[in-house]
DNA sequence: TCAATTTCGTTTCACTTGCAACGAATATCG
DNA sequence: CGATATTCGTTGCAAGTGAAACGAAATTGA
């Protein structure tokens, strides 16, 4: 093929990043517009809400965001009041975070709203469509796991094995 | 569903979200690595080779990048040599674009690198696999059309009608 | 026990991005 | 024509991001 009858959009990873940028997008109304989230603070928000303490470190390791984006997601939702930071009892140099009621009734009020469009978006897809559309991600997840400069994918945060449907 | 046990892992956005991230990783290596471009030069670039001349507005309606970012891009690859800008004659609000031998060769060697790693990624997907990734991605930005808030689509560069598969 | 190393979270810095505003050029319409 | 509005590309600015550096705390190993 000749450079210029390259089409960019036939091309998987321009496909994939233009539709990522447009759902969160969309999304970000979700996050944004109510309680003013941006998608970090989102992440580390469902992440924490999953056990009653949660590290910064626990954090990185499952949302895919950099530790500093961690951080400061994190120092951003305790001035909010959806968190509370503190130091741990065990380990002086791990913080404990854990949600406040008000986290709590926020990500109650976001989520729903949050699986709705993700809902809306899959509306036209059928039950096989749907599962397709996963394992092939999923698919394309596992090779770029041959590649160290991809970088690495994060474990699922329930701990279980990646690939099962829903 | 109760917020505490909502999973980022199963929900689209994120899922995709993390994907395209890790996909545009492992490609700034064919871009950056050697001739240090950055995805929005990349995508100028491949998209300027379409034609012989082409201004900042037509690559901005075709690409998905910002104006100020195609722009910058447009700058940087005139400092390096690989197109050239002049006003055009017709319109002088215009400027026109064109590739250099330079940005030409740039290009006929990083696409073949960049086709190499979509093929890699897409090597275990049968025929009908890769009909049916494609398809599907399609239909999400179908959905997303109905959404003013998603970002409009671009039209795609070729003029073809969407959907078809390659 | 104490020095060297490692881990954790934060901070700093350079860089990129998105949005609004701007000047220049053209188009529109009285 | 001539005033107003629109379009084009650039620039400024505030916010976000990634990588490296850093101090504090814990672990290791002589």
């Amino acid at each position: 093929m000749k450079s210029n009858e390259f089409n960019l959009d036939d091309f998987l990873p321009y496909q994939l990043s233009v539709l990522s940028a447009r759902m969160n997008r969309l999304l970000s109304k979700v996050y944004g517009e109510q309680y003013g989230l941006s998608i970090p603070e989102w992440r580390v928000l469902v992440h924490v809400a999953r056990r009653e303490k949660m590290s910064v470190r626990d954090i990185h390791k499952c949302v895919n965001l950099e530790k500093p984006a961690v951080s400061r997601a994190v120092t951003k939702l305790e001035a909010t009041g959806l968190l509370i930071k503190s130091t741990s009892e065990d380990d002086h140099r791990l913080v404990d975070i854990e949600l406040t009621k008000d986290g709590i009734e926020v990500l109650n009020n976001i989520t729903p709203k949050a699986l709705v469009y993700e809902k809306e978006l899959l509306s036209s897809f059928s039950t096989e469509e749907n599962t397709q559309l996963y394992a092939l991600l999923e698919r394309l997840h596992d090779e770029l796991d041959k590649y160290p400069d991809a970088m690495p994918r994060k474990p699922r945060a329930d701990g279980r094995p990646r690939g099962l449907v829903k």
